[in-house]
DNA sequence: ATTTAACGGTGTAATTTTCACACCTTATAT
DNA sequence: ATATAAGGTGTGAAAATTACACCGTTAAAT
């Protein structure tokens, strides 16, 4: 049945698009490139996967070794495949996006030479980027800011325990608009998936305010019946 | 500066999800394969992109090669890359999606030798599909499913001019439940893009229902200032 | 001790949207 | 004429969304 059919390789890369939050302000990740092509430049963690490990597994691998930091759970959002992408030839490259907390983790440290170094860096000023990089950032940021609206992820962002304050900064950073706080208190908790706690934040000079969890077992429960949304 | 980088070739396929609507039910359109592997198999119209051409070009061209329609602005949904998915090796294939008008097609007839025919299946009794076609689809319509609540895809699925009552048995028909009739026909209205025709639906054996268009300037118009959802 | 800066926290009324629900009308075929 | 099959229509209840402003608490500064 199969005899002599010729076997195929390829090349293609994994771009990562992760998003922290850190005082009020939305930032990604980026490396500093150490080679060629785009040397010194600014770029999303990539890279290309290898030949024997699924797109998810070499997005884990592929951030890892670039910004030290692994078990993400990135989701893929888009596919770019322009011919002339990538000036070593034809290269397409699957976006991946996280988001996730920035003070709950390590330091940034690249494990592999390709990176020189890895930043946080704000969304509002982003310097130009390698490749298309810009392209796949704007892309990927305009889903994520859509599915916020179905989708409870803005709470990877923050830390385990916030205040309600903080999460209406963050819907405000991504939306990139003002919302008014009874309002969003008042849908936020009708959800019924956030747990209050007794503890309130510590160190501000004013009044402390209550912090939260996000509980997702309730929220499974609450929306398991709904469409999943992606 | 580009001195002695290597340069990287790539294998790389695209598949199609093409939805039509016919005679209440929702199909897709399928190819039988002549050739290993997978010979004889129904498969989703798909192959190897070109070279020199983009992912939306080799789409098109892909499409048309098997199954002779051309120009249906496919949208790309999701990337596939499973280390095994093609027992030829490492390709990863990325999926496209459009919805269309059975009828107002021209005959199904492959240009390629590579598909013996085009057929279109009713989604309700797929057979077994070739590859990883089967979670492909499931993949593909389950975005679909969720993007009729929100974006205007239903109307590519329906002869120009058409009746609320098709238009609801369609939404029936992709949401597989069922819809009440003044609610759903207020709703539709509401939005104010449906033009309402002066023509009558002829040769039904019934009173005739009033026919209506889809005004996309006035989508266009209504909506522009939302968040455009991809 | 008093003041100040900064955020915490709360309620109500109007409007819009969603949902549930049933009957008469019209065109055609017999 | 009558049977058939779908066309077409409205109302009230409930839920969700929006707009809107003030007092309270805390810690730091004076």
């Amino acid at each position: 049945m199969e005899e002599k059919l010729p076997t195929f390789e390829s090349i293609f890369s994994i771009d990562c698009l992760i998003f922290g939050f850190e005082a009020g302000e939305l930032k990604i990740l980026l490396i500093e490139r150490n080679e060629e092509p785009f040397g010194g430049w600014f770029a999303l963690p990539g890279y290309i996967v290898k030949e024997d490990e699924s797109l998810d597994d070499a997005a884990d691998r592929i951030l890892y070794e670039l910004t030290g930091l692994r078990d993400l759970q990135m989701k893929q959002f888009h596919t770019f495949g322009e011919v002339n992408r990538h000036p070593q030839g034809r290269v397409i490259t699957v976006g991946y996006y996280a988001l996730i907390r920035i003070n709950g983790q390590k330091e940034l440290r690249p494990i592999s030479q390709y990176a020189r170094k890895a930043v946080w860096h704000p969304v509002k000023s982003l310097p130009k980027l390698a490749f298309d990089h810009t392209e796949i950032f704007k892309n990927g940021f305009g889903k994520i800011r859509r599915r916020l609206n179905y989708q409870p992820i803005a709470f990877d962002l923050l830390p385990e325990k916030f205040t309600l304050t903080q999460l209406q900064g963050l819907y405000e950073a991504i939306l990139d608009k003002k919302l008014d706080k009874r309002n969003f208190r008042k849908k936020m908790l009708s959800y019924g998936f956030l747990k209050e706690l007794v503890e309130k934040q510590k160190g501000v000079s004013y009044r402390a305010a209550k912090l939260y969890k996000f509980d997702r077992r309730k929220y499974a429960k609450i929306f398991q019946n709904e469409l999943t949304a992606e």
